[in-house]
DNA sequence: GGCAAGATGATAGACGTCTTTCAAAAAAAG
DNA sequence: CTTTTTTTGAAAGACGTCTATCATCTTGCC
């Protein structure tokens, strides 16, 4: 404590000005004379002032109003998502930001414009959504931004719309890493590779099958690509079209999957016969099923897009632009490469885990979701 | 904007007490009845009252001092965590945390306990310090303990001393997740796993190495261990012990470094005759030297524990014990492989990237370090 | 010199919490 | 019933910034 940072009114001291003038110069309010200006930057640089965020804040008692709408249903992904999201919730009450988390039949464009004109009629400051190709999504989108709502992309972009920023992995990546992976774990020899995905016209699944074919074909010259299993992420396509594969053909020594319905693939990866040699597998994304899989030696590596870090991304990004600053993207994110041994723990993190948490301790509590995730299939 | 939140003074109204008394309650000053203290939080929890930091730290005008001591020298990795300490504690000082960064020669438990006191003279509310197996620094960090001064372990963890909390990676796993993608990397085939460390006597370089012998022995027994280069983390030391190695035999199908000198290894390695196989090569940590051994196929994986995470993790800790509130560790850090395909950009992260940076893009600029990291070994 | 436009200063209230002080009321003890 | 103790209320100043208003002081210009 002690040793107090320099205010403006110490810069203004500084400069020889009044407190207005700096106020002037620092919040841009024009009418300053020049060198006037330069005189009060010269001070600030010298004091080396920095702005209290925390009685700018106060003094605008600005209350930032988000939304984030999350598709529902048994996708385990999803689940996630929300659960992280009503975390954060929680937490950003305190810094005076409003989350609202929404949900929707997944894929439905006509549903998710008539939630976004509510929304725009509550009076919303900036929104995330999942992203579709679709035109009247792309319609509305822009029809938000030029009512000054900031608009995001969350896990898959909008490609059409004039979204202010799309917070989530690079597919294309994350499949080279999933060929990488594939590559290596093959020593030297060769092989087939097989991919699953719920459907080409997604384009998160189309990259990251694109990606693993690049590196596939480019660095392991030996290993064979398999026609692609198109399984709608629904676990009973995914299982009746992959039971006939691994009864007839025994060379399937790889299996990258981009999307979901694994517990279709699980359930046939458990009813190999103890003789055949278990492929390599590689899934995307940390549910409780894949979890387990990895857990229990029934896959060998998830590659994960890191759900939490895309979300204080989003919401970092959203308060940028309601700001007017310019749109705080940070780092990519990465997608994250795990195995048994680095999986991270269940849950991610507990948030009103803290019950001595002083003052605060007693209310601002609402409802400690419970983050109890059901379905079976992702 | 509007929806204004509720206000202790909206509880207080609420609850049908005076301010004083909520006041009181929220802030635990005691004297206040029984029935008093449940229809004020019964107020708050009907309200979903939450408070306001930033009024609530501004009205303290709180600064928190915190320090961090970093081995200076040649060390790539701990280069880069001081580069990126130096970028937080810009960022830091908006919100009123002074940060003060001190550099060390690595090692001295003599200097630490030095600088330690004339930090605790100067007065400071949490320092976080490189752990070392050391009595002297044990004994201090009990003492500045004893004062009230918070004290965490970064990276390396003080096996004796009452640190309040050790921030870092759990080096077994580490040592695990190598020891599982190396086995996963030959494919079935067996082979001669070559581990490289600075000194047994170092706890984190001991923990990777026994973390990657249990996976290995455990899972892949075709796996063989050769014995134990101890390279001292410096690269002469690593590149004539080695050199031998790959001369008289060829039979080393994977090398594990789990510390320093890595100049040393990646010499050797590109000295490689080119009918020779090339080595499964996995080190530890993204330094320029490692990064550019990645992105030209010199070596295959890196395992990182992420500084930037352990750095965020180790401030809100630090800030949490000054609080007073339970030391709020969060989340174990997991170690993160990385390949080509997915290795994150260089720097991390820019700080100050931000020229249109609104109000404060005038001052509270002090210094844009250069983050250029000469030294050729880490 | 006089006038308009531009630049600057002085000041005050608001934001929500923390802290303290003093007086008043209520409850417990005698 | 009085006395003591406990509990409550009322109020005010501080934190640093933002915003606004109004008066004054400088310029440049005719």
């Amino acid at each position: 404590m002690q040793g107090r940072l320099p205010t403006l009114s110490d810069v203004a001291r500084r400069a020889g000005v009044s407190y207005a003038t700096v106020d002037r110069v620092v919040n841009d309010r024009g009418g300053v004379a020049d060198k006037s200006v330069k005189r009060v930057r010269e001070a600030i640089d010298e004091l080396g002032y920095v702005r209290n965020v925390a009685a700018a804040n106060l003094s605008q008692s600005r209350t930032y109003r988000f939304a984030a709408i999350i598709p529902t249903g048994t996708n385990q992904f999803f689940q996630q998502l929300r659960a992280i999201l009503e975390a954060e919730r929680i937490r950003l009450l305190a810094d005076r930001i409003n989350l609202r988390i929404e949900g929707i039949a997944a894929f439905d464009g006509e549903a998710l414009c008539e939630r976004l004109d509510m929304l725009a009629r509550t009076g919303i400051d900036g929104v995330a959504l999942v992203g579709t190709d679709d035109d009247i999504v792309a319609r509305k989108i822009a029809e938000l931004r030029a009512a000054g709502i900031a608009v995001l992309t969350l896990v898959s972009d909008a490609p059409n719309a004039p979204r202010d920023a799309y917070i989530g992995i690079d597919n294309r990546v994350a499949g080279q890493t999933a060929g990488r992976l594939i590559g290596l774990c093959h020593g030297g020899s060769g092989g087939r590779v097989l991919p699953i995905v719920g459907a080409l016209s997604a384009p998160d699944h189309a990259e990251r099958l694109e990606g693993m074919r690049e590196t596939v074909t480019a660095l392991y010259p030996d290993l064979a690509i398999a026609p692609v299993i198109i399984g709608r992420d629904e676990h009973e396509i995914v299982e009746s079209k992959l039971r006939p594969i691994f009864e007839n053909s025994h060379d399937i020594t790889a299996v990258y999957s981009v999307g979901g319905g694994n517990a279709g693939l699980l359930r046939v990866l458990r009813a190999l016969p103890a003789g055949q040699n278990r492929p390599i597998v590689v899934l995307h994304d940390i549910v409780p099923q894949s979890r387990e899989a990895l857990e229990n030696g029934v896959i060998d590596a998830i590659i994960d897009q890191r759900p939490e870090v895309e979300i204080a991304n989003a919401l970092n990004c959203l308060r940028s632009i309601a700001d007017r600053r310019p749109p705080d993207v940070a780092d990519p994110i990465l997608p994250a490469v795990y195995f048994k041994e680095n999986l991270p723990p269940p849950q991610g993190r507990e948030t009103d885990a803290h019950p001595a948490d002083a003052p605060s301790s007693d209310g601002a509590r609402p409802a400690s979701k419970s983050r109890v995730l059901k379905e079976i299939d992702q």
